[in-house]
DNA sequence: GCGATAGTGTGATGCTTGTCGAAGTATCGT
DNA sequence: ACGATACTTCGACAAGCATCACACTATCGC
């Protein structure tokens, strides 16, 4: 389901609070900033888990709560699950962070 | 920068990860935003703590952790600590937000 | 000084969380 | 079917956290 849209910001801004899961996000995004044609540039969870001492299973965790927030978009094709950033929800702690009132 | 201090944003973030506390900071920014004269409107702690049904111990907890984060300046006169908001780190997580690279 | 007001610091407590390894599920290649 | 790859889920555990009540410091008024 997609439509679930209620932005949480205080589930956003918990799910950034972690500095190895701020980074995982930050990757994500420096990956998927979509610059590129419609391709993701590798943001697979294992290439992710790569870059950070964790365990796969710890990344998988994190990776998790960063969709749960909707910061990301995972989509799996065949085995692999490819993570995506979700710009709205930018947008949604811009206008916070600007004082606007939703 | 004149604080001299680096912005830790996983730190700011978990500052703003606890409903009560993101509560909090909204009401210091909405009533010391600086649209009146150099007063703040009636920040105290206790005035604040007064909007919530958690104790004032607990209030003064989540302040200290808001001016940790430097997301907040408080300032004693007499009896009464005045908070007030910092909109330099508010300025930092819209760079953040915005894909600024430092 | 004395009592009242404003806030901080100190345990204590129950809940949450970041982490791991191991087991489980889904998919691909052969 | 079998093994390998790519995750996910399941306890488990130590560390952290939000919260409270209570003691403590600091400041004001009298």
């Amino acid at each position: 389901m997609a439509g679930g849209r209620e932005p949480d910001l205080a589930r956003v801004f918990k799910a950034l609070s972690d500095p190895t899961r701020l980074a995982i996000y930050e990757l994500i995004r420096a990956g998927g900033g979509g610059t590129y044609s419609d391709e993701q540039v590798e943001n697979s969870i294992s290439r992710i888990a790569a870059n950070f001492d964790v365990s796969l299973s710890t990344v998988s965790h994190h990776i998790k709560e960063l969709r749960h927030a909707d910061l990301i978009r995972c989509e799996k094709r065949g085995q692999t699950v490819y993570c995506s950033p979700n710009t709205e929800i930018l947008d949604e702690v811009e206008r916070f962070v600007r004082g606007v009132k939703a």
